[in-house]
DNA sequence: CATCAACCCTGAGAGC
DNA sequence: TGCTCTCAGGGTTGAT
C-alpha cells in the first residue's frame, strides 16, 4: 500500500488522535518488526513518552516524542490505526502502543512482516540518507535535471531510488512517467532540460492528486483511497491510454511491474 | 557506479 | 472444492 500519498493520508488522520497523548506501554507481538533498539530497551525507553508531533518524511512516519523519535515504515503491507484499548487483537498486529488519556491504542498491523519501527534520538540514523522530499520547496526542476544528468541509469529505477528522490513508489512513478511522456527505460542522462522540467511537474502533480484523493487502494491492503479510480497506466494493461487510446502495456523494469503507453512513451523521443 | 537476483513474508487470484 | 503457481505497493544485501 504505502507510497508517499498514502502515508501522508494516514499521518493526517492520526494526528488529532495522537498529539499530547502519552505511551503507557508497548506490546511487541513480532520482535523483528523492531529495527532498533532491541525489544527490552525499546519497551523501557518508549514507556511514558509523550507524543509531541506526527508527520511524514518520504514514506516514513515521523513521530516526535519527549526524548526520542519514533519512525515507522509500512513497506508493502503495513497499516497504522487507532483502536479502543480493549479491542481484540487482530491477526497481523505486530506492535501495539497503549495511549493515555483516552483509553485508545495505536496499532501497527502488517501482514507480510516487511514493515519496520525505529526508536532513536538522532533522526539521521533513519532518514539521513534520503534524497529530497518531492513536494518540498527545496526540490526544484533544476535539481532534478542536474541529478538525472549526473548519472547514467534507467529513469524508473533511478526515480525509485530513495537516496536520489524520496517517497516515489511503483504506482506514482509509472503515473508520473506517463504524464511526462517519458519511457521508464530511457537513460537518465538522455533527458533534456525541458523534459526534466515536465517530469518534475508530473511528479508533483501525481503526488498531490494522490493526496487529494486520500491515496490509492489496491488489493486488500489499504482502504479508503480513491486515486485508483484515476490511474492513467498503473494496473491498466490492455486498457486504452487516456491520452491517445493506445492499449497500455506491462513490462518488467528493475524487477518491478511497469505500465506504459507504447505510443506516448518512447525511448529517445 | 550500475545492474541483477535473492531475500524478508503472507495471501489473493488464476489455472487446473 | 482444493491444490499449485504466480504475483504484489518496498528496501537491503551481496555478487558481477
Amino acid at each position: 500500500m504505502p507510497e508517499l500519498p498514502e502515508v501522508e493520508t494516514i499521518a493526517r488522520k492520526l494526528q488529532p488522535e495522537l498529539i499530547g497523548k502519552s505511551i503507557l506501554k508497548a506490546d511487541l507481538l513480532w520482535p523483528r518488526t523492531l529495527a532498533t533498539p532491541g525489544p527490552a530497551k525499546f519497551e523501557k525507553q518508549i514507556k511514558g513518552q509523550e507524543i509531541r508531533e506526527i508527520g511524514r518524511r518520504a514514506k516514513y512516519f515521523v513521530i516526535k516524542l519527549s526524548d526520542f523519535y519514533l519512525f515507522i515504515h509500512l513497506r508493502m503491507s503495513g497499516d497504522l490505526y487507532i483502536k479502543e484499548v480493549d479491542a481484540a487483537e487482530e491477526k497481523h498486529d505486530r506492535l501495539v502502543l497503549s495511549l493515555d488519556p483516552g483509553r485508545k491504542k495505536l496499532v501497527f498491523n502488517d501482514t507480510r512482516k516487511f514493515g519496520r519501527v525505529w526508536l532513536v534520538q538522532n533522526p539521521d540514523e533513519v532518514i539521513g540518507g534520503l534524497g529530497p522530499e518531492p513536494l518540498s520547496e527545496e526540490f526544484t526542476a533544476q535539481m532534478l535535471f542536474e541529478g538525472l544528468q549526473s548519472r547514467h541509469r534507467r529513469l524508473k529505477p533511478l526515480l525509485l531510488d530513495q537516496s536520489f528522490l524520496s517517497g516515489m513508489g511503483n504506482i506514482y512513478t509509472d503515473e508520473a512517467l506517463h504524464m511526462a511522456r517519458l519511457h521508464p527505460l530511457a537513460a537518465s542522462d538522455s533527458v533534456n532540460r525541458e523534459q526534466a522540467g515536465t517530469l518534475w511537474e508530473a511528479i508533483r502533480e501525481v503526488l498531490q492528486e494522490g493526496i487529494r484523493r486520500n491515496g490509492a487502494s489496491i488489493d486488500w491492503v489499504y482502504r479508503g483511497g480513491e486515486y485508483q479510480n484515476y490511474f492513467r497506466v498503473y494496473d491498466r494493461k490492455g486498457q486504452p491510454c487516456p491520452v491517445c487510446g493506445t492499449a497500455i502495456e506491462r513490462l518488467v523494469v528493475g524487477q518491478r511491474g511497469t505500465h506504459i503507453c507504447p505510443n506516448c512513451q518512447r525511448i529517445g523521443s
